[in-house]
DNA sequence: TGATAATGAGACATGTAAGTCTCATTATGA
DNA sequence: TCATAATGAGACTTACATGTCTCATTATCA
């Protein structure tokens, strides 16, 4: 389904705009397009060549994070092994696409505002479904839905990128950190009754 | 230290303000003057009176706000007794400050503009406080710094105010939610080695 | 009741990002 | 090398939130 019409140059442009938004905007939703155009290294007008608004160019830049995003879990190989271990493959992939996933987490209306006219590939497994697995066999917290795990999952890797932006955590201790809260919380296994 | 100057009608309508702003920023950042007059039930001229500026208004919902978490914390009485109960109520006191929290977490720009020219009121006890002291104790992870811990606080109090928002949890459930993702993870104690 | 405080509606000017267009320059591929 | 694609710089208009102001109305308090 790409564009077989396209120039190379063409989709090297517009994936360079599409991941400069996403970065841009992940740190600053009130970017100008200036500011992207600049991140991207174009001029502006180039930018209006490929999208016409900024909603268009939101719009893809959701569309665009979100099937990086894809990919990512995907090469994780989230529906192979133990859950536990597909779990943290995934963490470590959901770190790697840091900015695009501040940039589809960080602003709730985004998201919901698109989640309607978007289908996500459903021959690609999806977090819920490890989750799901997880949970079935009896890895993962049963007593709640896989939908509210899927939010914490989402919460520190988050709060993991962010931490990072802001130096409260190294960049490679980032994954550790947020496998170790996902899985143990923040109270000591020894201090449980 | 509160302004005894001003009217009870005119401290009353600024509370409505700040309490506005603090909700309609918290849902959408890029929310207009008008929409924050709107949800305060004031004129827009009303608001201007009171409010100089944006930047004037969304400073003083920051400090408002801060005021507002800082005396929740407070009231938990977070420096008094076990940690982990401490913790508890801290959690159930920071859901109940939701929108408060969400206006102040929700943008980390506006939070990080602002620590610099804000000084908290150092006689209260402080969240990182309570955590250092469970860590001395050993009931809270000692191995990653209490600054993390923080943060993971507030972004589970975060996500689990959204998950309520979207109806994803039920408000009463939201404080066991996040407490318990925040003792236990999301794996369950049995499967651990 | 009367004086003053507080407000709402709305007209008006302004600044800034968004969007459109032209034209000269550079890059690409046959 | 040549034709065409792609781009950058910049002038220009537009749209909209912002900020200021006036005036009539309502609320509050002595």
């Amino acid at each position: 389904m790409t564009d077989t019409r396209e120039s190379g140059t063409r989709s090297r442009t517009r994936r360079a705009i599409l991941a400069a938004a996403a970065s841009v905007l992940a740190r600053d939703r009130g970017a100008t397009l200036a500011d992207i155009a600049e991140a991207a290294q174009i001029g502006r007008s180039t930018l209006h060549r490929y999208f016409s608004d900024r909603q268009d160019l939101v719009n893809a830049a959701v569309v665009d994070s979100f099937r990086v995003v894809e990919k990512s879990t995907a090469e994780a190989a989230i529906d192979q092994g133990p859950p536990l271990e597909a779990m943290r493959r995934l963490i470590a992939a959901m770190v790697d696409a840091g900015d695009r996933l501040a940039f589809l987490f960080g602003d709730p209306r985004v998201l919901e505002e698109f989640t309607a006219c978007f289908e996500p590939d459903l021959s690609l497994p999806t977090t819920v479904g490890l989750i799901e697995r997880g949970q079935a066999e009896g890895v993962f917290d049963p007593a709640v839905s896989a939908e509210w795990i899927q939010q914490v999952l989402w919460a520190l890797a988050y709060t993991g990128w962010e931490a990072a932006e802001k130096g409260l955590l190294p960049r490679h201790g980032v994954a550790a950190a947020v496998t170790r809260a996902f899985e143990n919380g923040m109270v000591v296994p020894q201090a449980r009754p």
